[in-house]
DNA sequence: CGAACGATGTATCGCGGCGATATAATCACC
DNA sequence: GGTGATTATATCGCCGCGATACATCGTTCG
């Protein structure tokens, strides 16, 4: 997820880490939370990976005053990561983040992916609606005014993204024809 | 979150950890995942903190050929904990599960702190609102449709949760006039 | 009859992500 | 010249998850 991201945003320019995260808070915030806890660990990782590499210094005396920051630009491999990631839906599960950081990305996706992506999304959530529907009839009158609040909020909510999922795929359709 | 969780049922009556989980996915699987990868984690530090005990064997004759399986109760110092869990509300932040948490406990849970959780909920999503429409403000039109769409989603969604607890705020105040 | 399957049941492992926290330099302002 | 916000990097321990393993029970189907 985080490496994902991650890997995207730096397919756009080399980075530093804190430049970074507030890229992410701009392009992803809208539907989840980053922290550096997790920022500077993955970061590591990745370059472990060969998958991004510290830019050298360069211009080592323009602009002096800056502190200490370390700038990573991607590798071939990293770049061969990040199609990888593009292409193939992660799992697929209604509480998976993945889905967010592909549409983050979709300008950048083909025509086809962006569609298997987006099918692939709304048959999980679907399936979470059936579930959740079933769970509230099953459940009935037997449950707490609260609690039931809880699962229609839930429902509705399930059922709005799935509503949502429609209309970009109808966009995506009709910008095919065209 | 999940030990409050765990706590909270456990106050119905002693359970072993698959009914725990099949209670949890009933009662909260509106809104949140719950694996056994964390449960019996989460039991064994409950029981080595004495917040939990393991029931004696009991009725070892009676309808046996069922298998091996742990009940467990709650100590006292497990009721005061859960009591504590309660009375205050979790870090508030925006994706903070504990609220949900909370909300499925509200029958057993006195006016005057359902209210202050309400409101600190309501506050934290507020919050959150106001900084997703100054971002969507900031970064106007230089954004791709897909992100935009995504800050869309993600500001529509955060506008009917204060929706709705405002809702549920009236039904408590106009609860307590009567 | 037995095989296969799905539910019941307990458990662990490694990893990914988070909140809290530490550290430090720079900048703007009074 | 001090105070606080912003820029910047980093680590620690904890929590939760997915995958996986294993064993028993009831049902169903060939």
């Amino acid at each position: 997820m985080f490496e994902f991201a991650l890997l995207g945003l730096l397919h756009e320019a080399p980075m530093h880490g804190y430049e970074l995260r507030k890229r992410l808070h701009d392009l992803l915030g809208a539907f989840r939370a980053f922290s550096y806890g997790s920022l500077y660990p993955t970061l590591r990782r990745l370059q472990r990976a060969g998958l991004i590499v510290e830019e050298g210094p360069e211009e080592p005396a323009l602009s002096w005053g800056r502190r200490a920051r370390k700038v990573y630009k991607l590798t071939p491999e990293g770049k061969e990561r990040f199609a990888d990631l593009l292409a193939n839906a992660g799992p697929q599960t209604w509480d998976d983040d993945s889905f967010g950081v592909h549409l983050a990305f979709f300008s950048r996706t083909p025509a086809d992916i962006r569609m298997r992506i987006l099918e692939g999304r709304r048959r999980c959530v679907e399936e979470r609606r059936e579930g959740l529907r079933e769970r509230l009839t099953r459940t009935g009158e037997q449950i707490d005014r609260y609690t039931r609040e809880l699962h229609r909020q839930g429902l509705e909510s399930t059922e709005r993204e799935v509503r949502w999922l429609n209309e970009l795929i109808a966009h995506e359709q009709s910008e095919q024809d065209e």
